[in-house]
RNA sequence: GCUGCCAUAGCUCAGUGGUAGAGCGCCACCUUGGUAAGGUGGAGGUCCAGGGUUCAAGCCCCUGUGGCAGCUCCA
C-alpha cells in the first residue's frame, strides 16, 4: 500500500507500486496533465517514479522552479541527440541545466560555430515534435560498466566511476523514447514525460571548456541553451537580456563620460574621465571621513619596489604568472650582457627573480609593512591601523578581462591593521561595520557574504593550525554580530588566512567580490614584525587586510549598474543643471549658477540656443538628478523652476531655498 | 590563456569584389521659445594594424591587436 501525503497534509492511499504520474491523475485531470515530475521526501524524481511505503509527495507542475530545470536537463538530452545526428563522432562528456538555460560539454575535433545553431535547432525541432518519452532503465554497476567501456566513451566511464564514488550501486539510462530503438544516454535524472512538452527553446552560444575544469584535461566545446514551458517566457528572458545590457557599466559609463578604456593605454587599465573621477573622490572624502573615526592613520607609497621585497612577501615568484614582469635594473642587465648572457637567458632569471630589479607592486601590504617596521612598536601603540588608496598591477589573463570589474591595474581602498592576537575580533568586527555602512548608505542590499575557512585536507595553507582556528572563530563571530546571513566556505580562505568577503552580482548576473576582510597570521612573521609586550619581551603582531569597497574600479563598475547611471545628487558629477528658457534670461542664468556654485555644487548651465524641451531630454538623459530652468517669471521672482530628472517639474521655489535643500542633502549623503 | 563571435564617422549601426552610407552627436546660420528632440546647411573616414589573393578588397585568406560570451584563474 502507498500512503502519500500531499503538501496539504491530506493522504492519498494508492496500490503499491504507483507512480506518481498515476497519484496526480488520482488527484486530477488538470493536474496529470500539467505534470512535469514529482516531489518525494523533497527529491525531484521523475513522474513514471514508482513509491512504496509513506512518503510526502507533491507534484511537479510547469509553475515550480524546479520543473524549470527538469525541463531544461531534458531540453540538455534533445539538444545532444540533434549534434550527434549532425556530428556522428561528437562524443558526450556533461550536460546540466542551469538557472538561465543549460549547456551540453562535447568533444568533437570539427568546430561548431554559432551558425550551426539553426541546423541544431531544427534537429531539435524535428525530435520534439516526434514527442517522445523519456524512460529511464536502470542497470547494476558492473552490467552498466561494461557497456559504457563497449561504448569507448571515456567521459561517461568516467562519470559512473564518480557515481559508484558517491554510493551509487546501479547506473541509469534514459531513452528519448524506446529503450533500444531510440537514442540513449547515461543519466541521474529526473526528466520530463516527454519530449513534447518543451515548448520554447534556443541554443544561445559556444564556448571552450575542460574535462572536470582542469585546463590540463581535455577540452570540450559547451554548447548553452535555454528552454521555457512556452515561448513568451522564452522571449522574455531575452529582451530581460537586453535590458540589462543596456544598465552595463561598459555601456552606460562611457556614455555618461565617467571613464573610458583605450586600446592605445593598454588592456585593462581605466582612464578615469573628470566625472568618473568626482564619483570616485566622493567616494573616497566618505570613506576618509570614517577612517578618522575609526583611527585609521593615511600612508602613501610609491607604485614599485625592489623585487627582494616581494620574495620577502612571497608574493613573487609564488604569484609571478598573475604580475607584471620585473622591471630590470639597467646596470645589472648591461653586466649580464657582457658575460654574454642571451635574451633567453635572461628571460629565465626574469623568470626565477634572479635579477636586480623592481615589481610594479602586486599589493600595498608588504610597504605598509615596512612603515610598521621602520619603529619600535609598543602593545600600548597597537592597534596601528595603516591606510592608503594604494593602486596595485596585476597581469590578468587576457581573456578575464572586462570592464572596470576586471582590469589590470586597480585602486584598492586599502589599509593593515596591525594588532595583538586578543584583538583581532573587535578589530574585524570593526572592519565589518565599516563595509555595512558603506553599502547601506548606497542602498546595496542585494550582497551575500562568504566566510572563507581553511579545507583541513589541503596543503595550501600554511600556519598553526591553533592560531587558524582562532582566527577563523574570530571571523565566524564577527560575521554572526553583522546580523546578515553568511556563508561559510571551507577551501576559500587565503593562504595565509580566513576571510570575510562582501559579494554582489553585476546584471549579467556575475558575482563579484567587493569588500574584504582578512586575517593574516604569516606576513608579520615572513618580515618578522614585533612589538614590545607589557612584559618587556618581544612579541608577533597580527595584521588584517581590509579593503571595504574592494577596489575603485570594480566598486564603481558595479555601482553604476546598481544606479543605472543616475547617482544620488551627493555621488552625481553634476548634481544640478541650469536651463535657460532662451538666451535673453543667460545673464539671469549666469547669476544662478554663480550661487550654485558658490555653496559647493557642482553645476553645468545650458545657456545654448536650444529650446527648453530639447534641454531638458538632454540633461534627464544624462541622469542629472536636478534641473533648475529660468525664464522670466523666475528673473523677475528672484526663483528657478526645479524640475527632478525622474519627478518631473516640481514648481519654482527661489534660489535660496533650493540651495539650502541640495546642499543639506548632499550632506547627509542623499 | 582556451573556444566561438565581432571590429566601418565621436556614438549606434547599414553596406556579399567595382566611386564609403544613415541616425544621433559636433560646428555654423535662421529661430528666442515654458518642462523629453524647431529648421537649414556644413565638417567629420588609415573601413583596427600588417601581409596575401585579385585587373580591382571595407568585403576573400593569413598573422597580430582590441572587444563580447563562456571556460579557467582572481593574493
Amino acid at each position: 500500500m502507498v500512503i502519500a501525503i500531499l503538501p496539504d497534509g491530506s493522504k492519498r492511499e494508492l496500490p503499491d507500486g504507483a507512480s506518481v504520474m498515476q497519484l496526480a491523475e488520482s488527484i486530477g485531470k488538470g493536474l496529470a496533465k500539467a505534470a512535469i515530475a514529482g516531489r518525494v521526501d523533497g527529491k525531484v524524481v521523475d513522474l513514471s517514479h514508482k513509491l512504496v511505503g509513506e512518503h510526502q509527495v507533491s507534484i511537479v507542475t510547469d509553475r515550480d522552479p524546479d520543473a524549470l530545470l527538469v525541463l531544461r536537463h531534458s531540453t540538455a538530452h534533445v539538444m545532444a541527440e540533434a549534434i550527434q545526428r549532425i556530428w556522428p563522432k561528437a562524443l558526450l562528456a556533461y550536460g546540466p541545466a542551469l538557472e538561465t538555460g543549460f549547456y551540453y560539454d562535447i568533444a568533437l575535433d570539427q568546430p561548431i560555430s554559432s551558425s550551426d545553431f539553426e541546423k541544431i535547432e531544427k534537429e531539435m525541432a524535428a525530435i520534439i515534435a516526434e514527442d517522445r518519452p523519456f524512460s529511464r532503465y536502470e542497470l547494476s554497476f558492473d552490467e552498466g560498466m561494461k557497456r559504457l567501456q563497449s561504448e569507448g566513451n571515456k567521459y561517461k566511464v568516467d562519470n559512473a566511476q564518480r557515481a559508484q564514488a558517491g554510493g551509487a550501486v546501479s547506473l541509469s539510462w534514459y531513452a528519448t523514447g524506446q529503450s533500444g530503438k531510440n537514442w540513449e544516454d547515461l543519466c541521474m535524472g529526473p526528466h520530463i514525460p516527454s519530449t513534447g512538452k518543451i515548448k520554447a527553446f534556443k541554443v544561445v552560444s559556444v564556448a571552450s571548456s575542460n574535462w572536470h575544469g582542469d585546463v590540463k584535461l581535455d577540452r570540450f566545446q559547451r554548447i548553452y541553451g535555454t528552454a521555457f514551458f512556452d515561448k513568451k517566457q522564452l522571449e522574455e528572458h531575452f529582451k530581460l537580456q537586453e535590458e540589462a545590457r543596456k544598465r552595463d557599466h561598459r555601456v552606460i559609463g562611457p556614455a555618461l563620460g565617467l571613464f573610458t578604456i583605450d586600446e592605445k593605454v593598454g588592456q585593462g587599465l581605466i582612464l578615469w574621465k573628470p566625472k568618473g573621477a568626482v564619483v570616485r573622490q566622493e567616494l573616497q572624502n566618505f570613506i576618509g571621513m570614517h577612517l578618522k573615526r575609526q583611527g585609521y592613520q593615511q600612508v602613501f607609497t610609491p607604485h614599485i619596489g625592489r623585487l627582494d621585497l616581494y620574495k620577502t612577501s612571497g608574493h613573487f615568484p609564488y604569484y609571478r604568472e598573475s604580475q607584471f614582469p620585473p622591471l630590470v635594473d639597467r646596470e645589472f642587465i648591461s653586466a649580464k650582457a657582457e658575460e654574454g648572457c642571451t635574451c633567453a637567458q635572461l628571460s629565465n632569471l626574469m623568470e626565477t627573480g634572479e635579477i636586480e630589479g623592481y615589481l610594479l607592486k602586486p599589493m600595498n601590504c608588504p610597504m605598509h609593512i615596512r612603515i610598521y617596521a621602520s619603529e619600535q612598536r609598543s602593545y600600548r601603540d597597537l592597534p596601528i591601523r595603516l591606510a592608503e588608496f594604494g593602486t596595485v598591477y596585476r597581469w590578468e589573463k587576457s581573456g578575464e578581462l572586462g570592464g572596470m570589474t576586471r582590469v589590470r591595474g586597480f585602486t584598492q581602498d586599502d589599509a593593515h591593521l596591525f594588532c595583538m592576537e586578543e584583538q583581532v575580533a573587535a578589530e574585524v568586527q570593526g572592519c565589518l561595520e565599516l563595509v555595512k555602512i558603506i553599502l547601506g548608505t548606497l542602498g546595496m542590499k542585494d550582497y551575500r557574504v562568504r566566510v572563507g575557512l581553511r579545507d583541513p585536507d589541503s596543503a595550501k595553507y600554511v600556519g598553526d593550525p591553533a592560531q587558524w582556528d582562532r582566527a577563523e572563530a574570530a571571523c565566524l563571530a564577527a560575521a554572526e554580530s553583522l546580523g546578515v546571513n553568511f556563508s561559510k566556505e571551507p577551501g576559500e580562505a587565503a593562504f595565509y588566512g580566513p576571510k570575510i568577503d562582501f559579494v554582489v552580482k553585476d546584471v549579467i548576473g556575475r558575482e563579484w567580490q567587493l569588500g574584504t576582510v582578512q586575517v593574516d597570521y604569516q606576513l608579520p612573521q615572513r618580515f618578522e614584525l614585533e612589538y614590545i609586550g607589557a612584559d618587556n619581551k618581544p612579541h608577533r603582531p597580527v595584521m588584517i587586510h581590509r579593503a571595504p569597497f574592494g577596489s575603485m574600479e570594480r566598486f564603481i563598475g558595479v555601482l553604476i549598474e546598481h544606479f543605472n547611471g543616475a547617482f544620488p545628487l551627493w555621488l552625481s558629477p553634476v548634481q544640478v543643471a541650469v536651463l535657460s528658457i532662451s538666451e535673453k534670461f543667460n545673464d539671469y542664468g549666469q547669476q544662478v549658477v554663480n550661487q550654485l556654485k558658490e555653496a559647493g555644487l557642482r553645476v553645468e548651465f545650458d545657456n545654448s540656443g536650444d529650446k527648453i524641451g530639447a534641454k531638458i531630454r538632454k540633461y534627464t538623459l544624462e541622469k542629472v538628478p536636478y534641473m533648475l530652468i529660468v525664464g522670466e517669471k523666475e528673473q523677475a521672482e528672484g526663483k528657478v523652476a526645479v524640475r527632478h530628472r525622474t519627478e518631473g517639474d516640481k514648481g519654482a521655489v527661489s534660489l535660496t531655498e533650493f540651495v539650502t535643500k541640495a546642499t543639506t542633502a548632499v550632506g547627509e549623503r542623499q
